[in-house]
DNA sequence: GTATTGATCTTCT
DNA sequence: GAAGATCAATACA
């Protein structure tokens, strides 16, 4: 269950779109519902939803999940006990799904991936942007009230 | 508990 | 050559 989102908007400065198209940011161009994955600091992977019509750059960038299914995978890829550790954060998160570099540019309406909206409405949290350097007044990060899985900043309760 | 730093890919200057 | 939509290990209080 995903309990954590940032938006990131096509004129938006702390966007990777923002200056125009390069080899990485290529499937933010692409058609909406598609998976954006790259790379950060070298290291970690980071997924995205796309969110606008193909040649407008719109995603929003998975932060954190509330694990649900499937625990003792995330676990041995992880190499991490506690639930909350497995997917709190954008380079946890790739990792417990163990998504990379080849599921940029994939469907996410198609195996092996699935899309289910919420079965009734759910309180939501605007606040800053986290990890960013420009546009940061933005409160485009989204996270599930009271939801203990998000990462950084901790929800009380 | 907070602070600092290494890892080392992609883009931009 | 520097910085970034980060994490984990280490050092310190």
């Amino acid at each position: 269950m995903i309990v954590e989102t940032e938006a990131y908007s096509p004129d938006d400065p702390a966007s990777h779109a923002y200056g125009g198209p390069t080899r990485r940011n290529a499937t933010m161009f692409g058609p909406p519902g598609r998976l954006y994955v790259y790379r950060s600091y070298g290291v970690h992977w980071c997924a995205n939803v796309v969110c606008a019509d193909e040649g407008t750059a719109a995603a929003v960038l998975l932060r954190a999940l509330e694990p649900t299914d499937g625990l003792a995978e995330m676990r041995s890829r992880r190499g991490v006990e506690d639930a909350r550790l497995l997917a709190s954060g954008p380079g946890r998160l790739t990792q417990a799904l163990a998504i990379s570099a080849e599921h940029d540019g994939l469907d996410l309406g198609r195996e092996p991936f699935a899309l289910v909206p919420p079965r009734r409405p759910v309180a939501v949290l605007a606040s800053p942007r986290v990890g960013i350097t420009r546009a940061t007044e933005q409160p485009w990060r989204y996270s599930l009230a009271g939801s203990t899985f998000v990462s950084r900043p901790r929800p009380r309760a």
